[in-house]
DNA sequence: TTGTATACCATAAATTTTTTTGGTATACTC
DNA sequence: GAGTATACCAAAAAAATTTATGGTATACAA
């Protein structure tokens, strides 16, 4: 499959970008647009390459009669969903049933594996941040320096295992340490995930952490 | 939401099952012929109803204007599979073909992105650590604070857009910022997953990093 | 230099697609 | 029975979209 150019790559993008987005490919006068072009025909000349180096197909007088070619070959790897099961720390809203889902590696989550969304920069230090999902394994075995999402009556709170193995301090969300907290297990995967696909409270961006 | 009729439904599901097949939405009379009708309108009519009970949206005046609302949260999420290209920033081992696959949430990736794993800390500021997953979206537009992977040669590096919105500068890798720079997109996910899963150069482990 | 590929413009024609208008008919509820 | 929703037809108007034509200009290879 010979390569596109700089142009072409782009158009291209521009197009899968749009199915993705929209569910429909753009016109020839819209990706003008995106484009700062003024007529038709010089997309209809891009495409007209792009079709031949076999990156998508046309259908002829259809409108947005363009089709992307399926790029991957590969085996793609087995993926699991987790509910995303509530908000930590300190936000109540911890229901199990009827909870949104998020897709993620098989590899990364076991069957037992429960999201949950921050709500707090305290652990920046850990390289989490407000809005991160926590996806933990469900089990109860941890080791020294673990982290941990445990439950204390509707209290969500992040735990770290401290050195003996056995103890953790609350370290995100105001539980009493003391007192019997229910662990949902092991911290194992962070996703911080593009913002609009979750229900935020903070709605901090990417880009605005960096700013 | 209320329910469809068995028309309705039916004809939804044609519409939902096109988009899956075809990538892009059917008119009106590839929906009549679907359903032996000889007119447009009857379609019209129906998907006005389907529209007013919320299971997708039109676009007024646009050819193929119909988008399925994405269905409730009880549907597994689908997924997608995205190809780990290379390691940023440093790192040459940049190959397209055979490279390792992780499966990720489809609403996170578009079918052109790419994943790169870190393997600085230099972006601890930005909540993003050693061994980290970054998804790239394969597009080429970007605003001021997004950050970007970029390649020069076989150099990969990570930028950051200035506030113009155009330039931008290396946060990470070294890269020359004057010569030609090409950007593999921006950077929309970022997973820190069980590390044994990936080839790691670090054997950095969050609860390592933490103690 | 001649040819080929790229990257556009402007315009008109052809075609596709949506929208509108005004019907018919059935079923259901108030 | 009147009102409303469903489920169509036929035909024309309006609008969106593709396609064709004939340009300009740059770069690159034979």
């Amino acid at each position: 499959m010979s390569s596109l150019t700089r142009r072409q790559q782009a158009i291209y993008e521009f197009i899968v970008q749009q199915v993705h987005a929209r569910g429909m490919p753009p016109t020839l006068m819209e990706i003008a647009a995106a484009f700062g072009l003024s007529s038709a025909a010089g997309i209809a000349d891009h495409l007209k390459a792009i079709e031949r180096k076999g990156y998508i197909r046309r259908r002829r007088g259809a409108s947005r009669g363009i089709e992307v070619m399926s790029s991957s070959g590969d085996t793609p790897p087995k993926a699991c969903s987790v509910p995303v099961i509530g908000h930590a720390p300190g936000v109540a809203g911890v229901q199990r049933s009827g909870a949104p889902r998020v897709a993620l590696d098989a590899r990364w989550a076991s069957t037992e594996a429960v999201a949950f969304e921050t709500a707090t920069d305290e652990l920046s230090g850990l390289g989490i941040l407000a809005g991160d999902l926590l996806i933990t394994d469900g089990s109860s075995a941890a080791t020294a320096g673990d982290l941990i999402i445990g439950r204390q009556g509707k209290r969500v709170a992040i735990l770290q295992v401290g050195g003996d193995g056995l103890s953790a301090r609350p370290i995100a969300g105001r539980i009493d340490p003391a007192s019997d907290v229910r662990a949902y297990g092991r911290v194992v995967t962070v996703i911080r995930a593009p913002q609009q696909i979750l229900k935020q409270h903070t709605q901090r961006r990417l880009r605005q952490r960096s700013g």
